[in-house]
DNA sequence: ATGCTCTTGACTATGCATTCTCATTAAGGG
DNA sequence: CCCTTAATGAGAATGCATAGTCAAGAGCAT
């Protein structure tokens, strides 16, 4: 196997596979472009299958964690209702989640927290807010 | 079977059969007692091994079950962590998580939110405050 | 102490989210 | 167009939390 069979380096990790641009992976990428909140794994694949392409189940797990692996996406961890994606890198928020569709938003008029009066002894790295409730398109 | 059979009528539902206050119940109820923060199945667990009775994880699951199910207990979802539970009735309060040791303690000093501003249409029914960290004994 | 029946413990089973397997499909450099 | 090999799809497999099963054990009214 001469190494002019490998296709392109990866400019990040050389002994890491390439990866193709397939439309499974267009799709799912466009997906989370398009979306303006956080998205489950079913609402991935969902709205993915809307496109004119097929895409499994398997492929938006194996996708969607190759982005969070490399950064692209970040994991929300919504209390009972399991983990939300959204594009990584976005100014610091928090997220509302409507108790009548389930879905997830984003709270972008972020609520400061004034100083956490914390017990004696702890140190505060990072925090949440979750805000329940009804979404406008169910209230 | 004469009625007088029947032990002691339970006043919420009759129909429902009597509680019978056994070690293993009386030890669970003890450490939530003396437990002052929320706890895991695991942690309620090995808290009650400690006792000089035996308890088993199918018990702890099925009492802690009665317990919220009777609203004793209330569940709290640390996202991520899975759940946990501490005595219902408390006033409004929210929870720290420590990155080390994995214990959540309650916030007792309460960081009350302002008002959330919520995108047009949505409203708010209940909100969550989940910092995480270390707590004293970790840091 | 007795006996009825609720509880327990030690499993096994279920539900669910996620990952793995592998034959088939298709990128894309040459 | 060819060929190598990564990617896909379908389903099986895994991992974990929780619930169910049932024989043995233990409250508690009598």
């Amino acid at each position: 196997m001469p190494a002019s069979r490998k296709i392109a380096p990866n400019p990040t990790d050389p002994a890491a596979p390439f990866e193709r641009s397939t439309r499974q992976r267009r799709n799912i990428r466009a997906v989370f472009e398009s979306a303006d909140r956080p998205l489950s794994i079913d609402e991935v694949l969902s709205a993915a299958k809307r496109g004119r392409h097929k895409v499994s189940l398997s492929t938006v797990y194996r996708f969607v964690r190759s982005l969070v692996d490399e950064g692209s996406l970040e994991v929300i961890e919504m209390p009972g209702l399991g983990a939300f994606y959204e594009v990584a890198g976005k100014a610091h928020h928090h997220h509302f989640s409507c108790l009548a569709c389930g879905r997830v938003y984003e709270l972008n008029d972020c609520v400061s927290i004034r100083e956490l009066a914390l017990p004696k002894g702890f140190k505060a790295v990072s925090h949440d807010i979750t805000v329940a409730g009804a979404c406008a398109a169910c209230s």
